[in-house]
RNA sequence: GGGGAUAUGGCAGAGUGGACAAAUGCAUCAGACUGUAAAUCUGACGGCGCAAGCCUACGGUGGUUCGAAUCCAUCUAUCCCCA
């Protein structure tokens, strides 16, 4: 494998990244790389905690997939034991731990998303539960005695939760100790991660050293900010776009975020691109685009294109869509409220119904004016929307 | 092991015997407006009832009281201090 010129390859390498530490220790092992005509192997862990990889997780992998054009190894590791005690990484309260199953679950959808953005040459895959699952408890303790709890205190998610008196558990204590390690394990050479992984990664370094083990390089990217533009995008603060999810959804996501947050995005997700969306004043056309480019990242530009006709349909024009299935409801001596609750399988609580009644936020056929005694004629098709975003065709027998 | 503090709705956080389905903020939902599922404004925001009202809810259980989120007992959980 013939490799690019070192300095080029960090110029390539240094692109949309917060900060690498060391960043000479970098160059040094692309040079070693390249006169010695092997390739790097490049670490970067995910935690199996939810199905989906979202658009935080994808400046990661584009990254790995810098690497991997640059001919190296992609080192990707599903933290499947990991997954189990919980990152403590930003958080403020101890996270629920998950049960195998679902972990398991998880882990298998990563890949076919992981391949959505690598190729498959040169990856290859870890599962921490390999090397962790019989870890036995002297080997634990070894590794308990490379780190010290002064220094976990100081980090500042920890620091924190210290001070205010929430509890920090042991195990959060060892998370970090075990991510390290994975490093030794994998012979890492650069691990990346977001600005927030920057003890865990560096931990590696120091616990690599006492394995008397090259350290790996810690490379950082920005984290991107979630929906409601102020947490960071993760699934547990449910304010991510997946990859794999509708492109209805993403658009209607995108469409949804402020105009000022969409700036934001553009900068962190596209920062090679950004000439792409000068032309656009109007923060509406610049929405859309930003919503296109991103479903013909993960899907098809004909995909992008049609969610983007559909949302213009239904919230532009208002008007009502065609695809929606017509459900066929007895409507015999039912009351207006019961019929609701049945087409719409119970989403709502009666409440609820009431409530959107009076909010005029019900309408049939475009009409909206209605009451809580509306009879509807049998035999007829009617076309029904509640809210924003439910539509219903339903025909009364 | 000893002492102390805390526990409230999706989250944060008031309330310390009746006026409490529980202030306020965030989130959510809806309406108006709009070039946006943006911004802004308005309203709603436990369940059931057309309604009067009823039921469930302030960590669990059991009491005191005409009446308890509020008082007492006990249990549980978390935190702090001492050892």
């Amino acid at each position: 494998m013939e490799f690019l010129d070192p300095e080029q390859q960090l110029e390539i390498i240094k692109n949309n990244v917060e900060e690498i530490i060391p960043e000479n220790e970098l160059l040094d092992k692309l040079k070693s790389s390249f006169e010695s005509k092997t390739p790097l192997n490049i670490k970067a862990g995910f935690d199996p905690t939810s199905a989906d990889l979202h658009l935080g997780h994808t400046l990661l992998i584009k990254k790995l997939k810098v690497f991997q054009d640059l001919g190296h190894n992609i080192c990707f590791l599903i933290g499947d034991f990991t997954a189990k005690i919980g990152d403590p990484t930003g958080r403020d309260k101890t996270r629920p731990p998950l049960n195998n199953e679902i972990i398991k679950e998880n882990s298998e959808t990563y890949e076919n998303q992981l391949f959505k953005i690598l190729n498959k040459n040169n990856v290859q895959i870890f599962y921490n539960s390999n090397w962790f699952d019989d870890f036995d408890l002297v080997k634990l303790i070894n590794l308990s005695s490379m780190e010290n709890v002064a220094r976990l205190l100081e980090r500042d998610d920890f620091k924190k939760r210290y001070q205010s008196g929430d509890s920090i558990t042991l195990t959060e204590f060892i998370y970090p100790l075990l991510q390290a390690y994975d490093s030794v394990v994998l012979d890492s050479d650069i691990e990346l991660g977001g600005t927030d992984q920057r003890f865990n990664i560096l931990l590696g370094r120091q616990i690599q050293k006492a394995f008397q083990k090259d350290q790996q390089v810690a490379l950082f990217l920005p984290i991107l900010e979630g929906l409601d533009g102020k947490l960071k995008m993760s699934k547990s603060y449910k304010n991510y776009i997946g990859i794999n999810e509708e492109p209805k959804e993403i658009f209607g996501k995108i469409m949804s975020i402020s105009d000022e947050l969409m700036e934001r995005y553009i900068q962190t997700l596209y920062r090679d691109s950004m000439d792409e969306f000068e032309g656009y004043q109007n923060p509406l056309e610049k929405k859309k685009f930003l919503a296109i480019k991103l479903i013909t990242e993960y899907h098809t530009q004909e995909m992008a294109f049609s969610a983007k006709k559909d949302f213009e349909e239904k919230f532009s024009k208002k008007s009502f869509p065609d695809d929606i299935p017509v459900l066929k409801i007895e409507s015999e001596s039912k009351t207006f409220i019961e019929l609701i609750e049945e087409f719409t399988e119970r989403s709502f609580s009666r409440s609820e119904i009431k409530r959107l009644i009076k909010d005029n936020a019900i309408q049939i056929n475009n009409v909206k004016e209605l009451t809580l005694q509306f009879v509807p004629e049998k035999n007829v098709e009617y076309k029904i929307k509640i809210g924003k975003r439910n539509f219903y065709k339903v025909e009364f027998v």
